[in-house]
DNA sequence: ACCGTCAAGTTCCATATGGAACTAAATGGG
DNA sequence: CCCATTTAGTTCCATATGGAACTTGACGGT
């Protein structure tokens, strides 16, 4: 059987306080984090998900807001004037998907817009005040699933890790958008 | 208007080489980096979609096998001998989900499964040579997207990088799963 | 100024998705 | 040993999702 690469972390290293750990996690988990040659990726779903699930689902139970529309209502939050297409290069949401959750908001008074002066097809998004209302209110939340999430990491370690995310993201303008169909070695 | 919170790194800290690729991201991607008091969710959201993208479509395009599907597949080839509940933990797609998936790659020959003799409910996947070849075609594509995706870090800080999150998803046992529904301050 | 091409947002429709109810087997008291 | 409860996996069904076509406005060359 050959042998497979892996994760530039092994199980040997670690204190046998986190073993026990360990034991928390499902086998396949543990393989997927040790035996497993694309070990970005498994993380930064595993991650993500566990962020994603119970925050989405507390705003859902909360506000009957499903995930588009809050990642719309949010990303308004943060920077009121902003268009449609904004929230779809900066989330990876297809358009249509965004144009609904856009309606939704609208119909519910969560948001208002204008036509952009600038561009007659565009719109500019802001919040309403019961938009904002949600938004503050959501804010704590998010923000102690973070803290609770990071708190396994120092200070210094949390910032080195916003700082290796930051050099990632900053280069993902030179990722490739498209994978080669083949061994198109033209 | 009240100062928002930010996340640790700042836009002043970085070398004027990097403003140039800065041009490139959306103005909504650049708050969300450095004016989000949820730092963390966005740059994991943001990298995974960068990765998860263009990977899923390929391998769509070239198998016809929907994300679930490779999900599955990749698990089991991982580590043989699994049964769905552990995809399903380590996955976090849901099981009827991942039930379907396990059913059409059965359908195509890509995965055999036996009940598992100590415990009758469940059944013990493996892949056949025909779902062991797509495993082995679609990993070095894979890994190839990492290695992009990695290349604007040192070796050092990819190692740093792959320790922090290894901490992280060892403690996630002790994230709550479900948040309040409210201000339950009993 | 006119026309071809591109871009913002919307609509249409086939399909994927996931909650909830279900079947069958395991577990664990009393 | 039996019955209540839990668990692995499946099925049902209402709904969310996203590709493709469409509408309307911008832009660029001649």
């Amino acid at each position: 059987m050959p042998e497979m690469a892996r994760a530039p972390t092994t199980l040997s290293r670690l204190d046998p306080g986190r073993e026990a750990a360990l034991r928390e996690l499902d086998p396949l988990t543990v393989t997927k984090l040790w035996d497993n040659p694309c070990w970005l990726s498994f993380r930064l779903n595993f991650i993500a998900f566990r962020f994603n699930d119970p925050v989405y689902r507390w705003i859902e139970t909360r506000y009957g807001l499903v995930r588009p529309e809050f990642v719309a209502l949010y990303a308004v939050g943060l920077k009121g004037g902003v268009a449609a297409k904004n929230i779809v290069s900066s989330s990876g949401l297809p358009k249509n998907t965004l144009s609904r959750a856009i309606q939704k908001l609208l119909q519910r008074r969560l948001l208002k817009r204008e036509t952009d002066p600038d561009d007659l097809r565009s719109y500019v998004l802001a919040l309403t005040p019961a938009g904002r209302a949600i938004f503050d209110e959501t804010m704590p939340m998010m923000v102690g699933q973070q803290t609770v999430m990071l708190s396994v990491l120092t200070e210094a370690e949390q910032k080195q890790l916003c700082e290796l995310m930051d050099k990632m993201v900053i280069a993902s303008p030179t990722w490739p958008a498209d994978l080669e169909p083949e061994g198109t070695s033209t």
